[in-house]
DNA sequence: AACCATGGCAACCGCGAGAGC
DNA sequence: CGCTCTCGCGGTTGCCATGGT
């Protein structure tokens, strides 16, 4: 598909729209390559790109650009996805700060595409209260930690998430709010279903992991610490109750969380 | 085999913020 | 102060692949 927007000023200035060609793509990355980004507009114009500075901004930030990581998503990456939506909502761009190589318009279709859908078939809105505690308690989360766990012990990419190193000077700095420190807060609790298994000051690495011995049978986090420290983050620390909600613990919702995985 | 429904995702759109003049 | 331009963000659209009937 491809089409072109009117242009007053005539054909020769039509633009081009929808999908990129191969050769638009290659077009884009020399010129970039020799001229670095910036200035879109003028960008489009001098790379001979019959494309809005806006679009080519578009496809070199989600597709072109080399560290954008293209796949799926890993069970930590969608975990944290999770924690940091409940959060801070809809704020893609903050919430892929924390993700490195993903963007933002990855974790905005990953989130329509995959949490709405489970939000409609249990016919709770996506950002509504009952539908946190559905992902928190009852089976999202409870499922995606032990793929982490498997995935933690041969998988590298782990290594490369949620480092200081990638999150921008401005978050680091944001004091409390800061998730990194909380994460760091959190590896004190070693009562907490999560904690920290590899931190140190030069690399500043974070991970974390579960700890099975803290779930119930009904797949809720038992309330192990409770301090302010937590409260930006409380999803790391198990604030988590037994839901009211019974259409989460049938057997119905069973089969829809367990839908989605491949 | 043909049709239809659905999911996944790339791309577009509208808006607002900020910088420069 | 107001205008224009650029950039970035969040919401939305529409294409394509896949699976079901």
């Amino acid at each position: 598909m491809l089409s072109y927007t009117n242009s007053s000023k005539g054909d020769a200035e039509q633009l081009r729209r929808g999908t990129w060609s191969a050769e638009e793509d290659s077009l884009l990355i020399h010129y970039i390559a020799r001229h670095g980004e910036g200035h879109w507009n003028l960008l489009a114009k001098r790379a001979g790109l019959r494309r809005t500075g806006k679009s080519c901004r578009l496809r070199w930030l989600n597709y072109l650009k080399p560290d954008v990581k293209h796949g799926n998503l890993t069970p930590q990456e969608e975990c944290l996805i999770l924690q940091l939506h409940s959060k801070w909502g809809n704020r893609w761009s903050k919430i892929a700060k924390y993700l490195p190589g993903r963007t933002d318009n990855e974790i905005k279709n990953y989130w329509r595409t995959r949490v709405h859908k489970h939000a409609r078939h249990l016919k709770i809105d996506a950002n509504s209260t009952p539908f946190q505690h559905v992902i928190r308690c009852c089976n999202w989360m409870p499922r995606l930690l032990p793929k982490m766990e498997s995935l933690n012990q041969t998988s590298q990419h782990d290594q490369e998430l949620m480092t200081i190193e990638q999150v921008p000077v401005q978050e680091q700095i944001s004091g409390s709010t800061d998730i990194m420190s909380t994460i760091s807060q959190v590896a004190e609790y070693q009562t907490s279903p999560f904690s920290i298994i590899s931190n140190n000051d030069d690399y500043a690495l974070a991970k974390y992991c579960y700890h099975d011995d803290n779930i119930d049978k009904n797949g809720c986090y038992y309330n192990l610490a409770s301090t302010s420290a937590f409260e930006d983050f409380p999803y790391l620390v198990g604030d988590c109750h037994k839901p009211d909600y019974n259409c989460v613990n049938d057997g119905f919702a069973d089969g829809l969380w367990s839908m989605g995985e491949q």
